[in-house]
DNA sequence: CCCAATATGATGCAGGTGCATCTATATGCT
DNA sequence: AGCATATAGATGCACCTGCATCATATTGGG
């Protein structure tokens, strides 16, 4: 049986948790501030990046690695709380365009603070310059 | 505002989305093979090593960084599914200890065989030890 | 000793996720 | 054109998770 070093095993277990502690924290700092989930934040941003002409639902899921039931869904639930709009259109009649509505271009806005507040403490305030672009280097490693 | 450079954000990107496709990864994996999902092995882990005495649930949440209320319900189907028993004793009568079925010492090990690979593979292939120490090291200090 | 506070674990409810499947439209082969 | 196949997106169902709260047992202060 392959048998995975200890180093290995010692990077997948940190990985795992600190990814998992990470997110935990993020998640409850944007509850707290009654904002949105960091999914929604990333739908969010791909439709703003995407511009005036909208982006289809598959898209996004490609984009943001979600199944397409799961970005059915989460369009449908930001829908409802009115951040985004879903239009239909002539070029293909199963498929419809998102865009973001002002309320959720100002929830994006409200999240980043938030957000941005939560990166530059938790990573920015911990890791150098140099040892951020070795993280993200040896992570890709992994992808 | 507080703005964290590229290079935090870029780290950060790489972390999330580096873990959320090797968990992917691997549950898909476990599933394939009909066996249980990760959190199950990281229990049945730690009960084996908790050795003949078993290990109370609350040890277990604080190991696993799991709320109580899901260690509750986890070992609920661990405990159905014939994996884990569950044993009141004398010394806190509110409390239990867990222990591991031979069903649930079995299913460790053959979820160790494909979780092993799998580290082996994805991660012993693609980082060499020096990379697995640095990265630990790097992750550790977002701990 | 008694009562408030604390610790351990379970559970009702609302909402999120995975899986399979469905509907509707578009494309391609003959 | 006609029909099989593929693509875009929605949805019923079972299961899982978060939150609040509950029940029970233990501990500690007066």
């Amino acid at each position: 049986m392959k048998t995975p070093s200890k180093e290995t095993q010692a990077a997948w277990r940190a990985l795992l948790s600190v990814s998992k502690s990470l997110v935990e924290s993020i998640e409850r700092d944007l509850k707290a501030a009654d904002l949105a989930p960091l999914a929604w934040y990333d739908v969010l941003l791909e439709i703003e990046k995407a511009g005036k002409d909208g982006i289809r639902p598959f898209e996004l899921q490609e984009r943001l690695l979600l199944p397409q039931y799961g970005m059915s869904r989460l369009l449908d639930r930001m829908d409802t709380a009115g951040l985004i709009q879903r239009e239909t259109f002539g070029d293909d009649r199963r498929g419809q365009s998102v865009f973001l509505t002002p309320e959720g271009k100002a929830m994006r806005d409200r999240i980043w603070v938030v957000y941005a507040g939560f990166l530059a403490d938790r990573i920015g305030g911990v890791l150098s310059e140099t040892d951020a672009v070795a993280l993200r280097d040896l992570l890709r490693k992994l992808a």
